[in-house]
DNA sequence: GAGAGGTAG
DNA sequence: GATTCTACCTCTC
């Protein structure tokens, strides 16, 4: 086994314990100490669980209405997503973490890599103080892991989040070997970052069960029997870096606007104006990114548990142009309006824009101009919307009053706190 | 290059 | 009766 050298690179995983959940309790200290769940959009299925919550024995995706009846039996309490409080918070976590280390990335809304060096005593001084940094500058609790590779980075974090002897903080070359192994011998490839239920199945068919059984494994048999990703955990779980941290990624390859609705939609002329409001959206996500679209795929689905009446429509438009104009997008969409059907119930639909690339700074020749980007409809209803809240101007119908019911449900949302005037905390000096 | 399969959070 | 959503990668054809 390598040992750290000092001054050698490491890796540190920064991670947000329980992230939404965390989030809801950072401004609403009542739900300090009680179950509490955090539901998917349309409050369907529960996605993040407090501690006390997944002692109850409550799973993950868990849907809402089977937990509901007995909520108030287990004084268990439900938020609705607030995906602009997760965001603000989590944008507070990253700037925080990046004054520990510039070499930052940020992985997921609750998760960093940081770039990290020093000795063994160094590293685990840095994770106790990022540890409390954020827990006293953003209120939420965090756990650290820190070895030489992203993989054993994640289960370091892993073993700390478990562990309450580390405190939350685990440097995993700090641990001694025999207790590393045993740990990896009691743990189920399962929990490892890149290995889910496909890959353990096949690999407990080779006899391979532990992490331990995997770490052990020849890297290019690996390879041949899998791929070169299952090859780099191994590589990985040995102490060879191969998952480089990555710059920040700038674009994306694709945007999707989707939702589920509160009720379906039976109509060609609903799903209209549901394609107007995605094509509004991804506008102004292109527009917020500097991008343009070459293609655009508009989608709709029946319910995936009514396997009977199933109907998955979906076409894929080439743009004339690459562009971010909502008529153009939301004209786009409208070519699958033929192939719905009135009466099936769509519970599903969205927009999917892809080949994305930068607004180029060149004119476009004549003749290629596109008349609405000329006279930015896209800013404008940005700006109008910004202006005088959602709905207030829409495409076409989009965002009126009268049409089908197709808002998702948010029963139980928490305020805005750090991102709308009205919606601001209050604290009472006692 | 498209689509399927797999995975993450 | 009801069960999230977005984005990536690799492999195959």
């Amino acid at each position: 086994m390598s040992r750290a050298l000092p001054g050698r690179g490491s890796i540190a995983l920064v991670d947000v314990n329980c992230f939404y959940a965390s989030a809801e309790r950072a401004f609403d200290p009542s739900l300090e100490d009680r179950p509490l769940v955090v539901l998917s959009n349309n409050d369907g299925c529960a996605v993040t669980r407090s501690p006390e919550a997944k002692a109850l024995g409550i799973p993950l995706g868990e849907p809402w209405f089977k937990l509901a009846p007995r909520a108030s039996e287990w004084g268990l309490v439900a938020r609705s997503s607030n995906y602009e409080l997760y965001g603000d918070i989590s944008a507070r976590v990253m700037e925080l973490l990046g004054r520990y280390s510039a070499w930052l990335e940020v992985y997921s809304i609750d998760e960093a890599f940081l770039g990290v060096s020093g000795t063994p005593a160094e590293l685990q001084q840095l994770g106790y103080s990022m540890k409390t940094a954020v827990r006293r500058n953003v209120g939420v609790p965090v756990c650290v892991g820190i070895a030489e590779t992203k993989t054993l980075a994640k289960l370091a974090n892993k073993w700390a989040k478990h562990n309450p002897a580390f405190d939350g903080v685990c440097h995993w070359d700090a641990v001694p070997a025999g207790q590393r192994e045993k740990l990896m011998a009691g743990l189920s490839v399962i929990e490892l970052w890149g290995v889910a239920a496909r890959l353990t199945k096949r690999l407990n068919g080779l006899g391979i069960h532990s992490v331990l059984d995997l770490a052990r494994a020849d890297p290019v048999r690996i390879r041949d029997r899998f791929s070169v990703v299952l090859m780099r955990t191994v590589l990985e779980l040995q102490g060879t870096p191969c998952i480089p941290l990555e710059e920040e990624r700038i674009g994306r390859d694709q945007l999707i606007f989707s939702r589920s609705f509160a009720a379906p939609i039976t109509t060609g002329a609903g799903l209209r104006q549901v394609f107007g409001v995605y094509a509004q959206q991804a506008s102004a996500r292109l527009a917020k990114h500097g991008l343009q679209a070459k293609v655009l795929t508009a989608f709709a689905a029946t319910s995936f548990y009514n396997p009977q009446a199933s109907s998955h429509p979906s076409v894929c438009v080439p743009l004339p142009m690459p562009t971010a104009d909502p008529v153009l997008l939301a004209r786009a969409a409208y070519a699958l309006l033929p192939r719905i059907v009135d009466g099936v119930k769509y519970v599903r639909a969205g927009i999917m824009v892809t080949d994305l690339r930068p607004t180029g700074n060149q004119a476009p020749l004549p003749v290629f101009e596109n008349p609405h980007e000329e006279r930015g409809i896209g800013s404008l209803l940005e700006e109008v919307s910004r202006r005088y809240g959602r709905g207030s101007i829409g495409l076409g119908q989009a965002g009126i009053r009268g049409g089908p019911d197709w808002s998702m449900k948010r029963d139980m949302l928490s305020p805005r706190y750090t991102t709308h005037w009205a919606e601001l905390p209050i604290v009472k000096a006692a």
